[in-house]
DNA sequence: GAATTGTATTCGACAATGTCGAATATGGTA
DNA sequence: TACCATATTCGACATTGTCGAATACAATTC
């Protein structure tokens, strides 16, 4: 790991706050000299993934990100495929739907349906959300037992009444999620929000996303056509990636055997 | 500048491409030894920066990125005050409108309101556009002498047969936007696609954005109505960030007085 | 299935490079 | 105007990244 190129990336990580942050803030919360920042902050700016705010000396996220992302998103395959594949998916049930990706501790939405009723609703692109209050998230954990051990070990964060906090029980749920293909999750991201995921598997037999129905918690449970929409999308979606099972068997080991 | 940091992010950018490549490939590409890059390419990787792909051995760009691209979206002030007053303007042109931030020598659209007419269109929110070559980037380079020096400095890409790539008719031009305050761009960037600009101000006086409408070359020239309603808009987001002046003043010299 | 080639990856010595503290500049506030 | 807080520059030092060689791995060919 080099040493400069770590502390970039946590100074990146640092100015995730809604609030720009000085020189010194960042010395501070990274605990190091201000000079040291000072010198990773203009390396970073001169390449726009920093940039100053336009009046007064803080520092925000630059533009450069934005256009990586952006290419980060055109080029990715599962993206691609899959995008044809959940709109009717979004179509046939009436709701919204998500692709997402593990991002360490957390599942990152690579792409999202709006609701076809044409309601105001927040585009969720980009969006994320700590794997274990998702339902997306606990099928890429299920299926990706390194990054479970890795998310079990640390403190699980409420964010509503309904997260599942406690191992033990996540646990469990992993075991359910592998004998059906199916993960959900009810209010356990946000109040009122509700939904059921399933993987996405490569030609390698490896998940690499999770496909997920999201409906208002009053709707709460699905009925089985949208359990079964969504297994097909799932299915759709993998088999175009040239995988040849689905639901893929679970790798091997869980936390618990350890 | 931090030398490895400056890889690091050559290494970004050299991810731009649609192919994934290598540690071989970018070794040659930025002349480095390949262990030095795998160091760098490991380093970013463990940050979620770069991934490897799913199964082969290759890189790409990787999520982190889209989640940093989402905040640095969320928290840039320009873009959530534009907002409102760009999707009024695209409600009462009936034409697409964008808002644009500069990046070196080319223009990353920061929000994109589709046409009202609800046809089949591409979100562009990411996409960038080599300055010389939009009405955006125009107006930009106008009111910031030293990063038109930049850009005029190096040959101009001709991205259709009438794109502009001569320095001394871009120079002619600037001088027309600094005058009227608008700057304009006919199948310059995409054939058929035409387009209108003009400058977003801040509190300190500077061009920190550009407004733009976007119209079917067809429909060119656009009517004094458009003209009249785009410099509305650019004029109420300037005064809601504080700006007291507009159209602003050009702040001095430009590459001609060298 | 064995051999070969083109990869990625690990390792350790060297010195180039990033780091840090002190000195200086800048800008805002009393 | 003087003061304070912050950003920025500078240079000596030793930590750290760099590089080439050695190794492991994987795919492809015969």
């Amino acid at each position: 790991m080099i040493q400069s190129i770590d502390r970039a990336a946590r100074v990146l990580s640092s100015l995730q706050g809604a609030r720009h942050l000085g020189i010194t803030e960042l010395a501070t919360l990274l605990a190091l000299p201000p000079s040291t920042v000072h010198g990773i902050v203009k390396s970073l700016q001169s390449h726009g993934l920093v940039a100053k705010e336009p009046n007064g000396n803080r520092y925000m996220l630059g533009p450069a990100l934005l256009k990586l992302s952006n290419v980060y998103l055109d080029t990715l395959d599962v993206r691609a495929r899959a995008m044809r594949w959940t709109r009717e998916l979004s179509r046939r049930t009436g709701l919204s739907t998500r692709l997402g990706a593990e991002l360490f501790d957390e599942v990152i939405i690579i792409h999202h349906n709006l609701r076809p009723d044409g309601s105001e609703q927040m585009p969720e692109t980009g969006l994320s959300i700590p794997a274990h209050a998702s339902a997306m998230g606990k099928v890429l954990l299920t299926y990706n037992p390194d990054a479970a051990d890795d998310v079990l070990t640390r403190p699980l964060r409420s964010l509503t009444g309904e997260t599942v906090t406690d191992p033990a029980r996540l646990i469990l749920q992993f075991a359910l999620v592998a004998e059906r293909g199916i993960a959900t999750e009810e209010d356990e991201a946000v109040l009122g929000e509700s939904s059921v995921a399933a993987p996405v598997v490569d030609r390698s037999g490896s998940v690499i996303a999770a496909v997920a129905v999201v409906m208002p918690s009053s709707e709460w449970p699905p009925d089985d056509n949208v359990l079964n929409d969504l297994r097909e999308t799932a299915r759709n979606i993998s088999r175009e990636l040239g995988a040849t099972v689905w639901p893929p068997p679970v790798s091997r080991r869980h936390a618990l055997d350890d």
